[in-house]
DNA sequence: TGTATCGGATACGTTCCCGTATCCGATCGA
DNA sequence: TCGATCGGATACGGGAACGTATCCGATACA
Protein backbone atom coordinates (compact mmCIF):
# COMPACT_ATOMS: atom_id res chain seq x y z
CA UNK A 1 0.00 0.00 0.00
CA UNK A 2 1.12 3.64 -0.93
CA UNK A 3 2.38 5.85 1.87
CA UNK A 4 -0.12 8.32 1.55
CA UNK A 5 -3.10 6.26 1.45
CA UNK A 6 -1.53 4.05 4.36
CA UNK A 7 -1.81 7.23 6.28
CA UNK A 8 -4.59 8.62 5.34
CA UNK A 9 -6.70 5.43 6.22
CA UNK A 10 -4.81 5.09 9.33
CA UNK A 11 -6.11 8.81 9.99
CA UNK A 12 -10.00 7.40 9.58
CA UNK A 13 -9.51 4.91 12.14
CA UNK A 14 -7.30 5.99 14.44
CA UNK A 15 -7.10 9.61 16.37
CA UNK A 16 -5.22 11.36 13.29
CA UNK A 17 -4.75 14.78 14.21
CA UNK A 18 -5.76 17.38 11.44
CA UNK A 19 -3.01 20.12 10.51
CA UNK A 20 -4.22 23.24 10.07
CA UNK A 21 -2.46 22.85 6.62
CA UNK A 22 -4.50 19.75 5.54
CA UNK A 23 -7.71 21.24 6.60
CA UNK A 24 -7.00 24.04 4.33
CA UNK A 25 -6.18 21.72 1.48
CA UNK A 26 -9.36 19.84 2.18
CA UNK A 27 -11.69 22.81 1.82
CA UNK A 28 -9.81 24.15 -0.98
CA UNK A 29 -11.13 21.10 -2.31
CA UNK A 30 -14.25 21.01 -1.64
CA UNK A 31 -14.80 24.49 -2.54
CA UNK A 32 -13.73 23.35 -6.39
CA UNK A 33 -15.54 20.24 -6.06
CA UNK A 34 -18.53 22.48 -6.24
CA UNK A 35 -17.61 24.61 -8.99
CA UNK A 36 -16.67 21.65 -11.08
CA UNK A 37 -19.40 19.60 -10.64
CA UNK A 38 -21.08 22.61 -10.59
CA UNK A 39 -20.17 23.18 -14.50
CA UNK A 40 -19.28 19.66 -15.51
CA UNK A 41 -21.53 18.20 -14.19
CA UNK A 42 -20.60 15.01 -11.80
CA UNK A 43 -20.11 12.44 -13.72
CA UNK A 44 -18.47 14.07 -16.60
CA UNK A 45 -16.27 15.39 -13.72
CA UNK A 46 -12.72 14.04 -12.93
CA UNK A 47 -10.26 13.91 -10.01
CA UNK A 48 -7.64 16.07 -11.90
CA UNK A 49 -10.21 19.03 -13.19
CA UNK A 50 -11.43 19.14 -9.12
CA UNK A 51 -7.57 19.46 -8.49
CA UNK A 52 -6.48 22.08 -10.84
CA UNK A 53 -8.99 24.13 -10.01
CA UNK A 54 -7.91 23.70 -6.04
CA UNK A 55 -4.14 24.85 -7.07
CA UNK A 56 -3.45 21.09 -6.11
CA UNK A 57 -2.21 17.73 -8.04
CA UNK A 58 -4.01 14.49 -7.55
CA UNK A 59 -1.47 13.28 -5.03
CA UNK A 60 -3.26 15.67 -2.69
CA UNK A 61 -6.50 14.30 -3.71
CA UNK A 62 -5.73 11.05 -2.67
CA UNK A 63 -4.05 12.00 0.34
CA UNK A 64 -7.25 13.46 1.64
CA UNK A 65 -10.41 11.62 -0.08
CA UNK A 66 -10.59 7.87 -1.70
CA UNK A 67 -12.81 8.61 -4.72
CA UNK A 68 -15.11 11.34 -6.46
CA UNK A 69 -17.64 9.70 -4.60
CA UNK A 70 -16.57 10.64 -1.13
CA UNK A 71 -15.64 13.85 -2.53
CA UNK A 72 -19.27 14.46 -3.38
CA UNK A 73 -20.61 13.38 -0.38
CA UNK A 74 -18.30 15.04 1.77
CA UNK A 75 -18.81 18.76 -0.31
CA UNK A 76 -22.92 18.08 -0.19
CA UNK A 77 -23.16 17.26 3.46
CA UNK A 78 -20.69 20.38 4.20
CA UNK A 79 -22.71 22.66 2.26
CA UNK A 80 -25.85 21.15 3.10
CA UNK A 81 -24.67 22.31 6.47
CA UNK A 82 -23.53 25.55 6.04
CA UNK A 83 -27.28 26.36 4.29
CA UNK A 84 -28.75 25.27 7.83
CA UNK A 85 -27.08 26.54 9.64
CA UNK A 86 -27.49 30.23 7.24
CA UNK A 87 -31.42 29.15 7.74
CA UNK A 88 -31.13 29.01 11.75
CA UNK A 89 -29.63 32.38 12.27
CA UNK A 90 -31.86 34.00 9.35
CA UNK A 91 -35.02 32.78 11.35
CA UNK A 92 -33.28 33.55 14.72
CA UNK A 93 -32.40 37.21 13.76
CA UNK A 94 -36.41 37.85 12.76
CA UNK A 95 -38.03 39.91 15.40
CA UNK A 96 -40.32 37.89 18.16
CA UNK A 97 -43.34 39.37 16.81
CA UNK A 98 -42.72 38.57 13.02
CA UNK A 99 -45.75 37.27 11.61
CA UNK A 100 -45.74 34.32 9.00
CA UNK A 101 -45.42 37.19 6.08
CA UNK A 102 -41.79 38.36 7.42
CA UNK A 103 -40.90 34.67 8.78
CA UNK A 104 -41.42 33.45 5.19
CA UNK A 105 -39.62 36.50 3.88
CA UNK A 106 -36.77 36.05 5.91
CA UNK A 107 -36.32 32.46 5.12
CA UNK A 108 -36.21 33.11 1.26
CA UNK A 109 -33.90 35.35 1.47
CA UNK A 110 -31.28 32.82 3.55
CA UNK A 111 -31.80 29.89 1.27
CA UNK A 112 -31.40 31.99 -2.36
CA UNK A 113 -32.62 30.15 -5.33
CA UNK A 114 -29.09 29.51 -6.77
CA UNK A 115 -27.64 28.16 -9.89
CA UNK A 116 -24.69 26.07 -8.94
CA UNK A 117 -26.12 24.75 -5.65
CA UNK A 118 -28.74 23.52 -7.48
CA UNK A 119 -27.41 21.70 -10.37
CA UNK A 120 -25.50 19.98 -7.72
CA UNK A 121 -28.54 18.88 -5.74
CA UNK A 122 -30.47 17.85 -8.42
CA UNK A 123 -27.28 15.38 -9.46
CA UNK A 124 -27.07 14.48 -6.06
CA UNK A 125 -30.89 13.23 -6.07
CA UNK A 126 -30.64 11.23 -8.78
CA UNK A 127 -27.72 10.01 -7.59
CA UNK A 128 -29.09 8.90 -4.34
CA UNK A 129 -32.00 7.40 -6.12
CA UNK A 130 -29.67 4.51 -6.91
CA UNK A 131 -27.95 4.29 -3.45
CA UNK A 132 -29.73 3.36 -0.57
CA UNK A 133 -27.07 4.84 2.03
CA UNK A 134 -27.23 8.06 -0.12
CA UNK A 135 -31.16 8.11 0.31
CA UNK A 136 -31.30 7.83 3.89
CA UNK A 137 -28.52 10.84 3.98
CA UNK A 138 -30.52 13.29 1.92
CA UNK A 139 -33.68 12.05 3.80
CA UNK A 140 -31.97 12.93 7.27
CA UNK A 141 -31.54 16.12 5.69
CA UNK A 142 -35.04 16.88 4.73
CA UNK A 143 -36.14 15.82 8.40
CA UNK A 144 -33.08 18.32 9.61
CA UNK A 145 -34.90 21.51 7.55
CA UNK A 146 -38.26 19.98 8.74
CA UNK A 147 -36.87 20.54 12.16
CA UNK A 148 -35.41 23.22 11.89
CA UNK A 149 -38.27 25.81 10.04
CA UNK A 150 -40.94 24.10 11.10
CA UNK A 151 -40.93 25.35 15.25
CA UNK A 152 -40.23 28.98 13.91
CA UNK A 153 -42.78 28.80 10.98
CA UNK A 154 -45.90 27.48 13.17
CA UNK A 155 -45.03 30.38 15.88
CA UNK A 156 -45.37 32.80 13.04
CA UNK A 157 -48.23 31.87 12.41
CA UNK A 158 -49.67 31.41 15.75
CA UNK A 159 -48.58 34.92 16.30
CA UNK A 160 -50.91 35.65 13.73
CA UNK A 161 -53.96 33.69 15.04
CA UNK A 162 -53.42 30.58 13.13
CA UNK A 163 -52.66 27.08 14.18
CA UNK A 164 -51.04 23.85 12.06
CA UNK A 165 -52.93 20.61 12.51
CA UNK A 166 -50.37 18.94 10.66
CA UNK A 167 -47.04 20.17 11.06
CA UNK A 168 -45.23 16.96 9.26
CA UNK A 169 -47.80 17.76 6.36
CA UNK A 170 -46.47 21.19 6.18
CA UNK A 171 -43.10 20.32 6.18
CA UNK A 172 -43.20 18.17 3.68
CA UNK A 173 -45.28 20.87 1.43
CA UNK A 174 -42.87 23.69 2.14
CA UNK A 175 -39.87 21.22 0.99
CA UNK A 176 -41.63 20.44 -1.86
CA UNK A 177 -42.37 23.86 -2.90
CA UNK A 178 -39.03 24.99 -2.62
CA UNK A 179 -36.88 22.53 -4.85
CA UNK A 180 -40.22 22.32 -7.41
CA UNK A 181 -40.08 25.86 -7.73
CA UNK A 182 -36.31 26.67 -8.20
CA UNK A 183 -35.91 24.49 -11.56
CA UNK A 184 -38.74 27.13 -12.87
CA UNK A 185 -37.26 30.29 -11.74
CA UNK A 186 -33.71 29.10 -13.01
CA UNK A 187 -35.07 27.90 -16.36
CA UNK A 188 -36.38 31.62 -16.76
CA UNK A 189 -33.01 33.70 -15.53
CA UNK A 190 -35.19 36.64 -17.68
CA UNK A 191 -38.08 36.00 -16.14
CA UNK A 192 -38.97 37.41 -13.42
CA UNK A 193 -42.74 36.29 -13.19
CA UNK A 194 -41.63 32.51 -12.01
CA UNK A 195 -40.15 34.03 -8.47
CA UNK A 196 -43.02 36.35 -7.84
CA UNK A 197 -45.34 32.96 -7.97
CA UNK A 198 -42.96 31.02 -6.34
CA UNK A 199 -43.48 33.25 -3.26
CA UNK A 200 -47.24 33.08 -4.07
CA UNK A 201 -47.09 29.42 -4.20
CA UNK A 202 -45.28 29.61 -0.05
CA UNK A 203 -47.89 31.95 1.17
CA UNK A 204 -50.67 29.76 -0.21
CA UNK A 205 -49.32 26.47 1.65
CA UNK A 206 -49.10 28.52 4.51
CA UNK A 207 -52.66 29.27 3.95
CA UNK A 208 -53.71 25.61 3.42
CA UNK A 209 -51.79 24.21 5.84
CA UNK A 210 -52.95 26.45 8.95
CA UNK A 211 -56.64 27.48 10.41
CA UNK A 212 -58.21 30.02 11.57
CA UNK A 213 -57.10 29.21 15.50
CA UNK A 214 -57.57 30.29 19.46
CA UNK A 215 -54.68 32.94 18.40
CA UNK A 216 -54.72 37.23 19.56
CA UNK A 217 -56.18 37.99 16.63
CA UNK A 218 -60.11 36.77 15.73
CA UNK A 219 -60.11 37.53 12.07
CA UNK A 220 -57.92 36.05 9.29
CA UNK A 221 -55.69 38.41 7.62
CA UNK A 222 -55.33 39.22 4.58
CA UNK A 223 -51.77 38.55 4.05
CA UNK A 224 -51.69 36.90 0.92
CA UNK A 225 -53.86 37.79 -1.69
CA UNK A 226 -57.53 37.96 -1.68
CA UNK A 227 -58.19 34.42 -3.91
CA UNK A 228 -56.47 33.45 -1.13
CA UNK A 229 -58.30 34.56 1.56
CA UNK A 230 -61.35 33.83 -0.13
CA UNK A 231 -60.04 29.99 -0.80
CA UNK A 232 -59.40 29.63 2.82
CA UNK A 233 -63.00 30.03 4.30
CA UNK A 234 -63.22 26.31 3.32
CA UNK A 235 -61.88 24.35 5.37
CA UNK B 1 -14.66 12.01 -43.55
CA UNK B 2 -15.91 8.18 -43.22
CA UNK B 3 -18.49 6.53 -45.16
CA UNK B 4 -21.33 5.90 -42.35
CA UNK B 5 -20.43 9.51 -40.93
CA UNK B 6 -21.05 11.25 -44.39
CA UNK B 7 -23.97 9.07 -45.21
CA UNK B 8 -26.01 10.05 -41.79
CA UNK B 9 -24.53 14.34 -42.41
CA UNK B 10 -26.23 13.64 -45.52
CA UNK B 11 -29.42 12.29 -43.99
CA UNK B 12 -29.52 15.51 -42.09
CA UNK B 13 -29.44 17.60 -44.47
CA UNK B 14 -31.42 16.00 -47.48
CA UNK B 15 -34.59 14.24 -47.87
CA UNK B 16 -32.62 10.89 -46.45
CA UNK B 17 -35.49 8.37 -46.85
CA UNK B 18 -35.63 6.03 -43.33
CA UNK B 19 -35.15 2.66 -43.68
CA UNK B 20 -37.41 0.33 -41.21
CA UNK B 21 -34.58 -1.00 -40.20
CA UNK B 22 -32.57 1.94 -39.44
CA UNK B 23 -35.81 3.45 -37.75
CA UNK B 24 -35.67 -0.23 -35.29
CA UNK B 25 -31.96 0.45 -34.52
CA UNK B 26 -32.68 4.08 -33.73
CA UNK B 27 -35.23 3.38 -31.48
CA UNK B 28 -33.53 0.46 -29.19
CA UNK B 29 -30.66 2.75 -29.07
CA UNK B 30 -33.09 5.31 -27.67
CA UNK B 31 -34.67 2.46 -25.04
CA UNK B 32 -31.11 1.18 -24.16
CA UNK B 33 -30.34 5.18 -23.22
CA UNK B 34 -33.16 5.26 -20.94
CA UNK B 35 -32.27 2.25 -18.83
CA UNK B 36 -28.66 3.12 -18.57
CA UNK B 37 -28.33 6.41 -18.28
CA UNK B 38 -31.12 5.35 -15.41
CA UNK B 39 -29.04 2.92 -13.79
CA UNK B 40 -25.27 4.99 -14.33
CA UNK B 41 -26.41 8.43 -14.56
CA UNK B 42 -26.01 10.01 -17.86
CA UNK B 43 -22.26 11.50 -16.80
CA UNK B 44 -21.44 8.06 -16.21
CA UNK B 45 -23.02 6.35 -19.24
CA UNK B 46 -20.73 5.61 -22.33
CA UNK B 47 -21.33 5.05 -25.98
CA UNK B 48 -20.24 1.32 -25.85
CA UNK B 49 -22.32 0.43 -22.42
CA UNK B 50 -25.73 1.95 -24.79
CA UNK B 51 -24.46 0.15 -27.66
CA UNK B 52 -24.16 -3.34 -25.50
CA UNK B 53 -27.72 -2.96 -23.70
CA UNK B 54 -29.31 -2.52 -27.60
CA UNK B 55 -27.30 -4.99 -28.69
CA UNK B 56 -25.00 -3.18 -30.95
CA UNK B 57 -21.75 -2.25 -31.81
CA UNK B 58 -20.33 1.20 -31.51
CA UNK B 59 -20.68 1.58 -35.45
CA UNK B 60 -24.56 1.80 -35.19
CA UNK B 61 -24.24 4.14 -32.59
CA UNK B 62 -22.48 6.55 -34.69
CA UNK B 63 -24.06 5.90 -37.57
CA UNK B 64 -27.17 7.15 -36.09
CA UNK B 65 -26.27 10.15 -33.88
CA UNK B 66 -23.11 11.89 -33.19
CA UNK B 67 -22.49 11.87 -29.42
CA UNK B 68 -23.86 10.98 -26.52
CA UNK B 69 -25.63 13.99 -25.76
CA UNK B 70 -27.78 14.09 -28.98
CA UNK B 71 -29.11 10.87 -28.46
CA UNK B 72 -29.80 12.09 -24.65
CA UNK B 73 -32.02 15.07 -25.90
CA UNK B 74 -33.61 12.82 -28.73
CA UNK B 75 -34.74 10.07 -26.19
CA UNK B 76 -35.84 12.91 -23.98
CA UNK B 77 -37.65 14.46 -26.12
CA UNK B 78 -39.29 10.95 -27.34
CA UNK B 79 -40.14 10.33 -23.43
CA UNK B 80 -41.51 13.29 -23.11
CA UNK B 81 -44.21 13.68 -26.14
CA UNK B 82 -44.75 9.86 -25.07
CA UNK B 83 -45.95 10.63 -21.47
CA UNK B 84 -47.60 14.18 -22.73
CA UNK B 85 -49.74 12.23 -25.59
CA UNK B 86 -50.92 9.23 -22.69
CA UNK B 87 -51.92 12.11 -20.10
CA UNK B 88 -54.02 14.13 -23.07
CA UNK B 89 -55.45 10.41 -23.28
CA UNK B 90 -56.11 9.60 -19.92
CA UNK B 91 -57.50 13.33 -19.79
CA UNK B 92 -59.78 12.83 -22.53
CA UNK B 93 -61.08 9.62 -21.40
CA UNK B 94 -62.36 11.40 -18.08
CA UNK B 95 -65.90 11.74 -17.92
CA UNK B 96 -67.42 15.27 -19.16
CA UNK B 97 -68.79 15.93 -16.27
CA UNK B 98 -66.38 14.80 -13.82
CA UNK B 99 -65.54 17.29 -10.55
CA UNK B 100 -61.83 18.27 -10.03
CA UNK B 101 -61.02 15.49 -7.98
CA UNK B 102 -61.72 12.69 -10.21
CA UNK B 103 -59.39 14.63 -13.35
CA UNK B 104 -56.56 15.07 -10.60
CA UNK B 105 -56.56 11.41 -10.18
CA UNK B 106 -57.12 10.40 -13.72
CA UNK B 107 -53.93 12.80 -14.50
CA UNK B 108 -51.86 11.71 -11.74
CA UNK B 109 -52.56 7.82 -12.79
CA UNK B 110 -51.25 8.60 -16.14
CA UNK B 111 -48.29 10.30 -15.19
CA UNK B 112 -46.69 8.19 -12.57
CA UNK B 113 -43.66 8.79 -10.06
CA UNK B 114 -41.43 6.25 -11.82
CA UNK B 115 -37.92 6.34 -10.61
CA UNK B 116 -35.94 5.77 -13.94
CA UNK B 117 -37.89 8.55 -15.44
CA UNK B 118 -37.21 11.06 -12.51
CA UNK B 119 -33.51 10.68 -11.97
CA UNK B 120 -33.61 11.23 -16.37
CA UNK B 121 -35.47 14.28 -15.79
CA UNK B 122 -33.15 15.39 -12.50
CA UNK B 123 -30.15 14.80 -14.35
CA UNK B 124 -31.49 16.75 -17.57
CA UNK B 125 -32.53 19.73 -15.67
CA UNK B 126 -29.60 20.18 -14.67
CA UNK B 127 -27.87 19.52 -17.60
CA UNK B 128 -30.20 22.08 -19.06
CA UNK B 129 -29.55 24.61 -16.22
CA UNK B 130 -25.69 24.41 -18.55
CA UNK B 131 -26.81 24.35 -21.91
CA UNK B 132 -29.02 27.50 -23.05
CA UNK B 133 -30.54 25.80 -25.95
CA UNK B 134 -31.79 22.99 -23.91
CA UNK B 135 -33.19 25.37 -21.95
CA UNK B 136 -35.63 26.42 -24.09
CA UNK B 137 -36.10 22.70 -24.81
CA UNK B 138 -37.64 22.62 -20.95
CA UNK B 139 -39.02 25.93 -20.86
CA UNK B 140 -41.31 24.68 -24.35
CA UNK B 141 -42.32 21.05 -22.32
CA UNK B 142 -43.22 22.91 -19.57
CA UNK B 143 -45.25 25.16 -21.16
CA UNK B 144 -46.46 22.33 -23.49
CA UNK B 145 -47.67 20.78 -20.42
CA UNK B 146 -49.53 23.30 -19.07
CA UNK B 147 -51.52 23.87 -22.08
CA UNK B 148 -52.56 20.21 -21.86
CA UNK B 149 -53.48 19.99 -18.44
CA UNK B 150 -55.04 23.50 -17.68
CA UNK B 151 -57.98 23.88 -19.69
CA UNK B 152 -59.26 20.57 -18.37
CA UNK B 153 -58.52 21.35 -15.21
CA UNK B 154 -59.95 24.79 -15.23
CA UNK B 155 -63.09 23.03 -16.73
CA UNK B 156 -63.56 20.58 -14.01
CA UNK B 157 -63.26 22.97 -11.65
CA UNK B 158 -65.99 25.10 -13.07
CA UNK B 159 -68.15 22.14 -13.39
CA UNK B 160 -67.46 22.17 -9.52
CA UNK B 161 -68.88 25.80 -9.23
CA UNK B 162 -65.17 27.57 -9.42
CA UNK B 163 -63.30 29.73 -11.71
CA UNK B 164 -59.59 30.33 -11.91
CA UNK B 165 -58.36 33.58 -11.88
CA UNK B 166 -54.57 32.95 -13.26
CA UNK B 167 -54.59 30.07 -15.40
CA UNK B 168 -50.83 30.26 -15.47
CA UNK B 169 -50.49 30.22 -11.80
CA UNK B 170 -52.06 27.12 -11.19
CA UNK B 171 -50.06 25.63 -13.99
CA UNK B 172 -47.10 26.45 -12.88
CA UNK B 173 -47.50 26.18 -9.40
CA UNK B 174 -49.28 22.20 -10.26
CA UNK B 175 -45.73 21.45 -12.18
CA UNK B 176 -43.78 22.65 -9.41
CA UNK B 177 -45.60 20.01 -7.05
CA UNK B 178 -45.35 17.26 -8.98
CA UNK B 179 -41.74 18.09 -9.39
CA UNK B 180 -41.19 18.40 -5.95
CA UNK B 181 -43.05 15.93 -4.25
CA UNK B 182 -41.90 13.03 -6.96
CA UNK B 183 -38.80 13.23 -4.90
CA UNK B 184 -40.06 12.90 -1.41
CA UNK B 185 -42.14 10.11 -3.01
CA UNK B 186 -39.23 8.37 -4.66
CA UNK B 187 -36.67 8.79 -1.57
CA UNK B 188 -38.93 6.50 0.82
CA UNK B 189 -39.90 3.80 -1.10
CA UNK B 190 -41.45 2.05 1.85
CA UNK B 191 -43.15 5.29 3.33
CA UNK B 192 -47.08 5.77 1.76
CA UNK B 193 -47.05 8.62 3.67
CA UNK B 194 -45.26 11.46 0.98
CA UNK B 195 -47.36 9.48 -1.20
CA UNK B 196 -50.98 10.84 0.46
CA UNK B 197 -49.15 14.25 1.26
CA UNK B 198 -48.31 14.75 -2.30
CA UNK B 199 -52.40 14.43 -3.14
CA UNK B 200 -52.82 16.07 -0.45
CA UNK B 201 -50.97 18.99 -1.58
CA UNK B 202 -52.69 19.12 -5.06
CA UNK B 203 -55.53 19.46 -4.00
CA UNK B 204 -54.64 22.41 -1.80
CA UNK B 205 -53.37 23.91 -4.67
CA UNK B 206 -56.55 23.41 -6.78
CA UNK B 207 -58.22 24.86 -3.80
CA UNK B 208 -56.07 28.06 -3.34
CA UNK B 209 -55.77 29.07 -7.07
CA UNK B 210 -59.52 28.83 -7.83
CA UNK B 211 -62.57 30.77 -6.36
CA UNK B 212 -66.25 30.53 -5.70
CA UNK B 213 -67.65 31.73 -9.00
CA UNK B 214 -70.81 32.25 -10.75
CA UNK B 215 -71.40 28.23 -11.17
CA UNK B 216 -74.21 26.56 -10.65
CA UNK B 217 -73.32 25.18 -7.06
CA UNK B 218 -73.20 27.93 -4.41
CA UNK B 219 -72.73 26.19 -1.11
CA UNK B 220 -68.69 25.15 -0.52
CA UNK B 221 -67.93 21.77 -2.32
CA UNK B 222 -66.55 18.70 -0.90
CA UNK B 223 -64.31 17.85 -3.58
CA UNK B 224 -62.37 15.96 -0.99
CA UNK B 225 -64.92 13.51 -1.06
CA UNK B 226 -65.33 11.60 -4.10
CA UNK B 227 -68.85 9.98 -2.95
CA UNK B 228 -70.26 12.81 -1.21
CA UNK B 229 -70.08 14.45 -4.58
CA UNK B 230 -71.23 11.28 -6.71
CA UNK B 231 -74.37 11.16 -4.01
CA UNK B 232 -75.12 14.68 -4.47
CA UNK B 233 -74.28 15.16 -8.21
CA UNK B 234 -77.17 12.64 -10.02
CA UNK B 235 -77.77 14.51 -13.25
C1' DT C 1 -31.21 -12.28 -60.76
C1' DG C 2 -27.77 -8.96 -60.61
C1' DT C 3 -26.09 -4.77 -58.80
C1' DA C 4 -25.89 -0.65 -56.08
C1' DT C 5 -26.69 1.42 -51.86
C1' DC C 6 -27.45 0.95 -47.07
C1' DG C 7 -26.54 -0.37 -42.24
C1' DG C 8 -24.02 -2.00 -38.98
C1' DA C 9 -19.49 -4.68 -37.59
C1' DT C 10 -14.66 -4.70 -37.21
C1' DA C 11 -10.21 -2.93 -36.62
C1' DC C 12 -7.38 0.34 -35.81
C1' DG C 13 -4.56 4.44 -33.29
C1' DT C 14 -5.17 7.96 -29.78
C1' DT C 15 -6.24 10.37 -25.77
C1' DC C 16 -7.45 10.81 -21.30
C1' DC C 17 -7.72 9.49 -16.76
C1' DC C 18 -6.95 6.38 -13.39
C1' DG C 19 -4.51 4.66 -8.91
C1' DT C 20 -0.07 3.60 -6.90
C1' DA C 21 4.68 4.10 -5.59
C1' DT C 22 8.06 7.03 -4.49
C1' DC C 23 10.21 11.33 -3.46
C1' DC C 24 11.15 15.79 -1.32
C1' DG C 25 10.15 20.09 0.98
C1' DA C 26 7.83 21.84 5.03
C1' DT C 27 6.56 21.79 9.63
C1' DC C 28 6.71 20.63 14.39
C1' DG C 29 8.61 18.87 18.64
C1' DA C 30 12.55 18.06 21.50
C1' DT D 1 19.02 23.30 15.61
C1' DC D 2 18.18 18.75 14.40
C1' DG D 3 15.58 14.80 13.44
C1' DA D 4 11.00 12.68 12.47
C1' DT D 5 6.66 12.78 10.59
C1' DC D 6 3.51 14.95 7.55
C1' DG D 7 1.60 16.66 3.10
C1' DG D 8 1.60 17.18 -1.34
C1' DA D 9 4.32 16.66 -6.01
C1' DT D 10 6.19 13.72 -9.36
C1' DA D 11 6.65 9.72 -12.04
C1' DC D 12 5.14 5.73 -13.66
C1' DG D 13 2.16 1.70 -15.96
C1' DG D 14 -2.35 0.36 -17.31
C1' DG D 15 -6.94 0.42 -19.00
C1' DA D 16 -10.96 2.24 -20.88
C1' DA D 17 -13.50 4.83 -24.02
C1' DC D 18 -13.06 7.57 -27.83
C1' DG D 19 -13.84 8.59 -33.04
C1' DT D 20 -12.57 7.12 -37.65
C1' DA D 21 -11.64 4.26 -41.66
C1' DT D 22 -12.76 0.36 -43.75
C1' DC D 23 -15.22 -3.80 -44.66
C1' DC D 24 -19.02 -6.97 -45.60
C1' DG D 25 -23.66 -8.89 -45.32
C1' DA D 26 -28.38 -7.50 -46.25
C1' DT D 27 -31.83 -5.27 -48.66
C1' DA D 28 -34.12 -3.02 -52.45
C1' DC D 29 -34.74 -2.03 -57.04
C1' DA D 30 -34.28 -2.65 -62.01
Amino acid sequence: MSGATARAAARGTAAGRTTARRARTRQRLLDAALQVFAEEGFGRSTVEQVCERAGYTRGAFYSNFTSLDELFLAMWEERSVRMLNALRAALAAVPADAGPEETLRAALTAIPVEDAWFRVTAEFTAHALRNPSLRHVMVARERAIQETVLPLVTAALRRDGRVVPDEAALGQALVAVHDGTSAQVLLEPGNEEPRRRREALFRHVLDSYSAPGPGRRAAPTDRADPAARAARTER
